[in-house]
DNA sequence: TAGATTGTTAATCGATTAACAATC
DNA sequence: TAGATTGTTAATCGATTAACAATC
């Protein structure tokens, strides 16, 4: 693997999509795809996609293209996919529910052990074969077991108490589902929001601005 | 407002978080805020910021700073949050339930009007005051109602046969929490994805490197 | 008025694209 | 071998940052 001097933002977000277009090509027993095949099909240039690669090393071999799995192997291991994080849900109500039984960690190579709520109804239970604990229980369970992501699906307002906790308990990152911005003192601590408003926003905005411009079409002088 | 010589991504995505800043200042009862304050807040240059706001107008006031008031206003505005788009639910699942009850349309400026679902469990039912429907009448509510936005919340395998629908009822765009990528032949149609999986892998990605990183950590020579 | 801070033009920086020698 | 396609270096483009005159 080469060294690298800082890989930007762009090129690792970039990367989930490349994984999941693999999987698709892979599902659909493509063997092997040049970068500008594979450029066409994600609307980016062959150019991008190589530069992109080569930050990472040499996967692909001249005149012949990248072969489909080894470089979705490659990819998911630039992506940590083969650490077997393990991963435990704060909050086990419906978007929590839907995450544990839906989102498929396994399937991106993480490990769900547990989930934590303070709910009586649904402490003690099983979803989809992941116990929910009391929420109690959390310092204990962070002190025996290594947490390495924590998904923050818990009601805002308990978003930097509980966020403390697991600070304090060692976890070393944050998915973090909840509106607020945890701001308690974590430098280590790695954070990543999913903010829906940010995205259905962004969406609104070019409704708007579309609403805006088509009723006056250019008309051609 | 200012002409728009086509207005860059990173500007539109930089605006919730404009929106969501001066919600906080709002509910702290700041009244006004310079550009190298709100920078300071957010992380981002002074120039950025006065950049960014310039793309729609001129909102500030020379020696004293943005009224944040006036500020979210039209920050809101540009967004199209005060044009009352229209907005159904397609799958009433747990993720559904949890957009419908917990993410807060109103508060966006959305009118959220109907959730639909083949499940008999849930249709005819209502969630947070939203009745659900039967996903068989969803053409014909499109063909009497005007639908700006489908929130797309199927199983996966649903995905395009739904967006068909919606595209052929007139519904302009699709908020997509499937894992499908929506490819029937939709030009009008906007549609903004939601991939779980992009955010998690991305925050996998930096633990990976941290891991590999601190172990080395540089000793000064 | 003097001080502060904007809106905007110019300079810099970084990311994307193009080009090409290396090589399978 | 000839053709195709990579990895990488150079050129271009766009976005961010800096600077400054305008002005509240």
């Amino acid at each position: 693997m080469k060294k690298n001097p800082h890989i930007s933002k762009n090129v690792i977000r970039r990367l989930p999509r490349y994984l999941r277009k693999l999987d698709s090509l892979q599902a659909n027993g493509v063997a092997s795809i040049s970068s500008a095949e594979l450029g066409q099909q994600l609307g980016l240039t062959h150019s991008q996609i190589r530069q992109d690669f080569s930050c990472f090393g040499e996967f692909g071999q001249q005149g012949y293209g990248y072969s489909v799995n080894t470089l979705r192997e490659e990819i998911s291991n630039i992506l940590g996919m083969t650490r077997g994080f393990n991963v435990i849900v704060i909050g086990a109500g419906n978007l929590g529910h839907a995450l544990i039984q839906n989102f498929g960690f396994e399937r991106y190579g993480f490990r769900l052990t547990a989930a934590f709520d303070v709910d009586p109804a649904v402490i003690g239970s099983e979803i989809a074969g992941i116990r929910v604990f009391p929420s109690d229980e959390l310092p204990d369970y962070l002190s025996r077991n290594r947490v390495d992501i924590a998904v923050l699906v818990t009601p805002q307002d308990l978003a930097n108490t509980v966020a403390a906790v697991l600070r304090d308990g060692g976890v070393r990152a944050i998915w973090n589902f909840t509106n607020a911005e945890i701001d308690i003192a974590a430098p280590d601590m790695l954070i990543e929001n999913i903010h829906f408003s940010d995205s259905l926003l962004t969406l609104s905005y070019y409704l708007a601005y579309k609403q805006d411009v088509k009723p006056a079409p250019k008309t051609e002088g």
